[in-house]
DNA sequence: CGATTAGTTGATCGAGGTCAACAGAGGTGG
DNA sequence: CCACCTCTGTTGACCTCGATCAACTAATCG
């Protein structure tokens, strides 16, 4: 689900969620700029656009798109606090989608330039280095594990993902605020919008989810961790 | 499909694969040691083991797998000539899934050490970290293509990607020896085998494809390519 | 040369995508 | 402030795609 993302996980078990620690990135800090505020649906970067620098969320949530040649349009990263926005950009120079925010969001700029041009900065690059093998790893293992589960697991998976970053940046991790539209969660996990609805209110009436507008409350977080561990292919 | 690959693409058109050029990763072959040859079904490196540097492809071909604790195992990677295995180890130190030869093969090792250790070698990081946010960027857009496409196209576009892979490495891109099983492919696409054997023998009858053994020929590129671009959600 | 594995094909069935109809929720202008 | 409109979300009916089970054949390997 969230490839390029902050690097506070470590991955000792599968599924595993880590206590935020030190961020890595938390060394890139030294280089950031001043904080920024972005209003709800702003375009912070476009497909397309030369890469300049990475952006860490400091409050708000963001969302990736990118747009296909034929039109179509794929929702690939939700951006939290402390996830970095932009990895996916250093290899091409070029942004590869296109980032908004779904709701007020504060950011800081890491201009990419200083990382270039700095003469011994080893320690920043074996960490980048670090955090981007991380991120690619966690990326391709959360997709396939997505590919091998029926939908409910998926959007099961999901709500607990999204609990743990919550718990992660000191949240409560029953009670969720995601500002993302329903569609938008079905574009995100490859479903259809209805088949998002309907398993929804599933679990609402199997007694796991309460749900009411965009406030998620996990009512059973053990039973909503067996169903997210289907698979396909008995 | 491939995402801790070769660096040799370079990310202009959606699915662009591309001439070789002077691959990104042959910066590191100063650093590295002489080939050595793996007859088939031998094991590289194990699930868990300790990192100790990146593995360069001379020729043959390699898969990874990863074991989940629930026992399932997912074919994540098909390694080929050129491609870099380790990628994904970098970040926790620890080769995240085992790797086997399909058939034999000849490979170089990079010790890492050498890499962490060299006090000046910005541009070889640099080279690393476009190297990796290129991987993550592509296997992320990659696996989320298949996740979005039917499974003909799914398998049109294993074969497609095999097929420029083949020819950015100067072979033909029509005729292909592909060493890996049906039932590897299929858990690489994450379907049934019988779907994938289904599907093979469907695109045979329509003459876009002709199957022997593990002779494969690409009859018609531009039908296969037409079936390939197929998603779902209309 | 038997034995085990890989591959093919048919029949069945269920998960989930599609279409359609409708209910709210924002948002905008008069 | 209300009427209006559009966009989001929900629910039902339907049907297709692809997984599963089963039976059989072809390879591969000791």
């Amino acid at each position: 689900m969230d490839v390029l993302r902050k690097v506070v996980k470590q991955p000792q078990q599968e599924e595993a969620f880590h206590s935020p620690s030190l961020s890595e990135v938390e060394a890139l800090s030294i280089l950031s700029q001043p904080f920024f505020t972005l209003r709800k649906k702003s375009i912070l970067v476009n497909q397309g656009d030369p890469f300049h620098g990475l952006y860490i969320v400091h409050c708000g949530m963001l969302k990736q798109s990118h747009q296909h040649k034929d039109g179509t349009k794929l929702l690939t990263h939700f951006y939290l606090p402390r996830d970095v926005i932009g990895l996916d950009a250093i290899g091409d120079r070029t942004y590869t989608g296109t980032v908004t925010t779904i709701e007020t969001s504060s950011l800081c700029l890491i201009p990419f330039s200083q990382i270039e041009d700095l003469p011994t900065t080893d320690a920043i690059h074996m960490q980048l280095l670090r955090c981007l093998s991380n991120a690619a790893h966690y990326g391709h293992t959360r997709l396939r594990k997505i590919l091998s589960q029926p939908s409910e697991a998926r959007v099961a998976s999901f709500l607990l993902t999204m609990s743990h970053k919550y718990r992660e940046l000191g949240y409560s991790s029953n009670f969720l605020r995601l500002p993302m539209s329903k569609q938008e969660i079905a574009n995100y996990l490859c479903m259809a919008p209805e088949t998002v609805s309907r398993i929804i209110s599933q679990l609402q009436q199997r007694g796991l989810l309460s749900v009411n507008g965009h406030e998620y409350c996990i009512v059973n977080q053990e039973g909503m961790a067996r169903i997210s561990e289907h698979t396909k292919y008995a």
